[in-house]
DNA sequence: GCAGTTATAATAGCTTTACTATCATAAAGT
DNA sequence: ACTTTATGATAGTAAAGCTATTATAACTGC
């Protein structure tokens, strides 16, 4: 059986990391070492020991840490969507596709083996703590312009459209969901380290809970 | 006239920069070098240069730039609620509070001779830019044991008292207005950097425009 | 099976950042 | 006048973030 790929914008890299062994490797401990470090801490130098390289030979794959934090971003939402088209392909009430998305969106993650040498649980805290910081840079624009954010931006565009088509007459759809988007990871960052913020809490239920927050949010906001 | 003075957490600083003239020259052009490098190509050597003093003194005020940028930060938010105090004392609905308080929160911010040698325009465009990384690292938690959060923590608790007044049996007020708080300024990045995921744009209505969003998902959520 | 290309490794070095330490001097407080 | 304290001047260190050069191994086409 043939392991699924997505093809990333070819900008994000020098080299495509999902041919090659080493490419491989670099994702894979990078994945871990973020995760473990955060991505201050992280740098070339410490991955390359992880994995037995040189720092020059991971140059040729990233240009920099930065890239390599929007391909692996990328890489996550690409993921999302794909998981959000399998569970509301088959729906066809808008409604009904936008719960599905919510519980997708909001759901705890856990190894996702169609992908191997990728440890989703390891790469949603990187997204949940580390996610702002691939936009919130000088260089927004010409990143954006090269097309780095394409995977936030796409799926934005396709929940946006389903809430359009719940109420053609709601104003900010895209304001809406991208607020959402970012207050997924917000609320689960702010129940680990800052509870005062959020009602979410600790528990199991926590994934319940910010299902619940989020879907009061968008279908309230969202009425007729 | 006296001007005012916040107190804030002493952990923010060493030395207090509001009681001597470097430390007021110290915030001032740091407001102005941040806004206009980005707080990556920001550091203490330029900040010397800049006001004419050396690198070794600016240490003996903050321990190091994260935390000159959480002493902003910090005085952005005592700010942000003075200038809601100032607009909800003589209100006593709760509802009303909230909408005034919004309109605070949305509206654009210009120099306020309250406060002398802070560019609030600045510092607001800082904090839209910045505000994530402040939290956003892996000292999270021995920074808040410390206090230095307490400026967003005090808002958002206020804010959501008047939330739980509104309707008791709302379950996350807390979520709902951190998640506000964030949206409004995630909103006006998105509106200048990343258009697609807005629907907030780029005219000067948008403050208008944002602060109708924030209304329309606050007291839509929160309805009995 | 050889020639040429390409990927990786090994090593070195350079610039900038983020600090730390020391000493001199000027101003302020008592 | 004496001493504490703030600032300035200068130097230095360790790490980060690259870049460049050469060597070697592996694969590719003929």
């Amino acid at each position: 059986m043939p392991t699924l790929i997505f093809k990333l914008n070819s900008h994000l890299y020098l080299r495509d990391p999902q041919n090659t062994l080493l490419g491989q490797k670099i994702i894979e401990a990078s994945v871990d070492l973020i995760d473990r470090l955060g991505f201050e801490q992280f740098n070339f130098k410490k991955l390359a020991e992880e994995i037995d390289s040189t720092e020059a030979s991971i140059y040729r794959y990233f240009e920099n840490k930065h890239r390599l934090l929007l391909y692996l971003i990328g890489w996550y939402w690409s993921w999302l969507e794909y998981r959000i088209d399998l569970f509301t392909s088959s729906l066809t009430d808008p409604k009904e596709k936008l719960k599905a998305c919510l519980r997708v969106i909001a759901e705890k993650k856990s190894y996702d083996s169609t992908f191997e040498f990728i440890d989703e649980e390891a790469l949603h805290r990187i997204v949940v703590a580390e996610l702002d910081k691939a936009y919130l840079t000088k260089q927004v624009d010409s990143d954006n312009k090269e097309g780095l954010f394409g995977g936030f931006k796409s799926l934005c565009k396709k929940i946006a459209e389903w809430v359009a088509q719940v109420n053609p007459n709601y104003p900010s759809p895209h304001a809406l969901v991208s607020t959402l988007l970012l207050a997924a990871k917000q609320q689960i960052f702010f129940a680990d380290h800052l509870p005062t913020l959020t009602n979410i809490g600790k528990g199991e239920n926590r994934y319940l809970k910010l299902e619940i927050f989020l879907n009061t949010v968008l279908f309230n906001s969202i009425q007729e």
